[in-house]
DNA sequence: GCCGATTGTGAATCTATATTCACAACAGGA
DNA sequence: TCCTGTTGTGAATATAGATTCACAATCGGC
């Protein structure tokens, strides 16, 4: 049975979501263009109507995942002023963003995806950095309203911000959910919060 | 030309060793037979003299990661007795670990391994808890000594500890060493004993 | 309603790799 | 020295999965 005729740039975003959702179930060694198709519900050579190959694919997938983080960034400086508040939300979200996507921790922190080719590595590089920029961003100002001890670079403050979630997550996933990652969060929380206060 | 005949049990260890450096400089999309093979010096069919495929080889390179992490552990305790100097001397171990085995976070905390079947992803599960276990219990040696803070949890300190290299050591990596792991754990070392100290 | 462009399909192809196997070389013990 | 078990080799096999292609269905504009 035909599925149904879609416009490339819907299919694309199908896709893209599609092999982000399978990469949280499964590794990027299951990951296969067949897979990806099904869950889209359509047949593996379609996918070669809307991307030019694997790899791309991979890469608009690094591409989803950074406007969402990105956008976790933009929310809350749009909610919130403080800029405690701020991280302290934007760790919630990320948290959230995390336990949707499984996969957003270890595509990020992983390099399975640098397996490919150099460019997927640059590209991932820069991703990480664009969303550590945000954060140091925000501590910056932190740091200048004296929220923030001054004394050490913003820089170092966003990874270990970074840091607060990422083993965690990590956890979260090869325990199978069982590892309580919310809670996890919230209890590192009040040590960063301790560690980064003027 | 025929390589030397050596012991399985060497060969077996030849071979995790190959594995987990080649794990480093490329991805686990990369890791063939073929190649572990060639880095030891012999024809891929020999693998399968001591391994009985690849899914095994791949779990005797996490039983070496293990090992060593938790050698790290054992020293630090061995030569110190202060809980924080031992904390900040895994940190030097732990970044001169990985600056040695790029692999090793990357193997850890992102589950490339757990792709093949799910009794590696709960090894991989109990690797990384047996070392944060081996953490936490200095943490709480510490606590106990009145040099550590005991409002929060010994693991979740523990955990935090991990997250302090977890995200440079990707940086470190994804950058090609451009990004410098080792200030960056000095720096963060300073945050982290901060919101750690009774 | 007709036409070109776009999207979906199923079969075929192509390649990379894991794995097997028969045979060779070698080690060490009897 | 001979025998047996172990390790190494090269060729052959098997298979999964990516990619291509010729063809069909559908859509939008005219």
């Amino acid at each position: 049975m035909a599925a149904e005729k879609l416009d490339t740039e819907i299919r694309r975003e199908q896709i893209a979501e599609a092999a982000l959702q399978l990469l949280g179930t499964h590794g990027i060694r299951q990951l296969s263009v067949a897979a990806v198709a099904e869950q889209v519900g359509l047949v593996p050579s379609a996918i070669y109507r809307h991307f030019e190959g694997k790899e791309e694919v991979l890469g608009a997938v690094l591409e989803l995942i950074g406007e969402r983080l990105m956008a976790n960034v933009e929310a809350v400086c749009r909610e919130w002023t403080g800029s405690l508040e701020r991280l302290e939300r934007l760790l919630d979200r990320h948290v959230q963003l995390i336990r949707e996507n499984q996969a957003i921790p270890r595509v990020m922190f992983s390099d399975e995806m640098a397996g490919g080719d150099s460019r997927r590595k640059a590209k991932t590089y820069e991703t990480i950095r664009t969303y550590l920029r945000g954060v140091a961003k925000i501590v910056r100002q932190g740091q200048k309203a004296g929220e923030i001890r001054s004394d050490v670079q913003a820089d170092a403050i966003a990874m270990l911000f970074v840091g607060i979630i990422q083993p965690g997550a990590v956890l979260w996933h090869l325990s199978d959910g069982q590892f309580d990652i919310t809670r996890h969060a919230k209890r590192t929380w009040r040590l960063y919060r301790d560690a980064i206060v003027a």
